[in-house]
RNA sequence: GUCCCCAUCGUCUAGAGGCCUAGGACACCUCCCUUUCACGGAGGCGACCGGGGUUCGAAUCCCCGUGGGGACGCCA
């Protein structure tokens, strides 16, 4: 059978980590199987679901490059097919109208919470043979309800969870159509999950439960069963739920915290899933190892550190050409424009990088460490005091002299140093550091002679002059 | 409360009865490299939730307990 799996997500909010996940263990699937990724959108919820979230998931999905085979599905459009289905499953009596109002409901809920049970319908507009219905209130509008079985259990294998099983008696008959007319999530999950062929259904753990559900509708449709994966949760890096209010962030923010998407690809493919020891693997990688069956089956909490650890590879691997097109981005942010200063005999960015990608953990790091080249060096007070004392400011002064009739690359500038080195008895560093002060600002950079000659002749002599006076 | 699920180093995980004196990765510590900080290299610290079974043998199978999570909407 050709393998057909898709991403549901509801638009209310953006992609988070753990939809993004779900997504890419989804489209993996598909992938390995050489069958169909679908995305649905499930946006039934009209009160809350917004045309910005639609787009920030697609947006999501774009950056982290889960393509989609087929859609994005709208619910909303497909109304006619669900009234459809509804009509036909009330008049095959697989579903009634239920007349109850919410204030019945809700009373209902809180007797049986006090009686320590739990709170369910209790099917008193459920149709049974030689059972007498109320008559239906004149000022209510029905809405519509499964009829669900009330013996046997449901079970199923779940895909990572193993066996599952249900008994009937726990499920209750739920709402399929709201008083206005409009379908609930589990029944178009239903209704799409069957009419789009869909084969193996991977999605959250918070779905376990509307499993036996669906799968007793997909009885009284007739329809073929597909094959569930409950994918456990993920947790924040301090072990709690995430939450709007509580660390769920946006996969886009990863984005704009400077890491790369093959990073965050290639960390939340490990998180729940392995492959024996592997740890750094590209999506072609994945998606060829890829199964249901190396998938945990509990809780992850998020580690930021290994992220940064992936994300830091990832900017080591990837070409300072392209790294470039990004950084520039974020170097205009921190206002340097590097169309504007490239005429003024700034050094290559490619070269910068080269020299600074293998240093870092983020881009943004990456920009920021590499702005002193674009502009002036923004001093560290500490450094300054540490390393640029007076008694060195002499040494730095003959050495401004001797590097102005050097040949500006990287060994005759060592040559340079080191010849002012010995000649003031000094050690290495003795003149290293505060040179390194004076040129980028702070104790920290690659090699001296090496940022020398990037910095530029020019640049070298004024910022050393600046620093001395 | 009821139902369902989960449980190996701080974290992500390997582990399908003997290969386990439990392996890898992040983090942490030490050393090396060194022109500072990183990077890199070499080591180190560090875990099978508890109790009962089953078995010649259990991290692995079963039961109970404990802990954690999820669900119980005219949300998805």
């Amino acid at each position: 059978m050709i393998v057909r799996t898709r991403f549901a997500p509801s638009p209310t909010g953006f992609l988070h980590i753990g939809g993004a996940r779900t997504a890419l263990f989804s489209w993996a699937y598909a992938k390995k199987h050489q069958g169909a990724f679908i995305l649905r959108i499930e946006d039934t919820d009209v009160a809350r679901s917004t045309p910005e979230a639609v787009q920030a998931i697609l947006d999501g999905m774009q950056w982290l490059g889960l393509d989609y085979d087929e859609g994005p599905f709208y619910q909303m459009q497909r109304m006619d097919r669900y009234k459809a289905v509804l009509k036909q499953m009330l008049e095959e009596g697989t579903a009634y109208y239920c007349y109850c109002s919410k204030e019945e409901l809700e009373a209902l809920r809180e007797s049986q919470m006090q009686q320590n049970l739990k709170p369910r319908y209790d099917g008193r507009w459920r149709p049974e043979a030689g059972k007498v219905l109320p008559t239906p209130p004149a000022d209510i509008q029905p809405v519509i309800r499964f009829k669900n079985p009330q013996t046997g259990n449901v079970v199923w294998h779940d895909l990572v969870k193993g066996e599952i099983s249900i008994a009937n008696q726990e499920l209750d008959d739920l709402v399929i159509a709201r008083a206005d007319g409009t379908p609930t999530y589990n029944f178009c999950v239903v209704v799409d999950d069957w009419e789009m062929g869909i084969t193996q259904v991977i999605r959250g753990d918070d779905h376990v439960n509307n499993t036996p559900r669906q799968i007793n509708m997909l009885y009284a449709l007739g329809a073929t069963i597909p094959q569930y994966a409950h994918l456990s949760m993920i947790l924040g890096d301090d072990g709690q739920k995430l939450s709007k209010r509580h660390g769920a962030v946006s996969v886009m923010q990863y984005d704009e915290d400077g890491y790369l998407p093959e990073a965050v690809l290639n960390y939340l493919a490990r998180l729940g899933w392995s492959h024996g020891d592997e740890e750094i693997f590209d999506m072609a990688q994945f998606c060829a190892w890829f199964d249901l069956d190396h998938i945990t089956p509990s809780a992850a909490q998020f580690n930021t550190e290994k992220l940064r650890w992936l994300n830091a590879h990832y900017i080591k691997q990837t070409d300072s050409a392209v790294l470039a097109i990004d950084i520039k981005k974020r170097l205009a942010k921190l206002n340097i424009h590097l169309q504007d200063i490239l005429a003024q005999q700034f050094p290559q960015l490619n070269a910068v990088l080269d020299l600074y990608k293998e240093r870092v953990h983020t881009l943004n790091e990456l920009a920021s460490s590499i702005a002193y080249f674009y502009q002036p060096p923004v001093f560290d007070q500490t450094a300054v005091e540490k390393h640029l004392t007076s008694d060195i400011k002499p040494v730095l002064n003959g050495l401004v002299e001797a590097l102005k009739e050097v040949e500006w690359q990287p060994e005759h500038i060592h040559q340079a140093i080191e010849t002012a080195v010995t000649q003031n008895q000094l050690k290495f560093p003795k003149v290293a550091m505060p040179l390194r002060v004076a040129l980028t600002g702070n104790a920290q950079s690659p090699s001296i002679d090496q940022v020398m000659a990037l910095l530029g002749k020019d640049q070298t002599l004024a910022r050393i002059a600046d620093a001395i006076n």
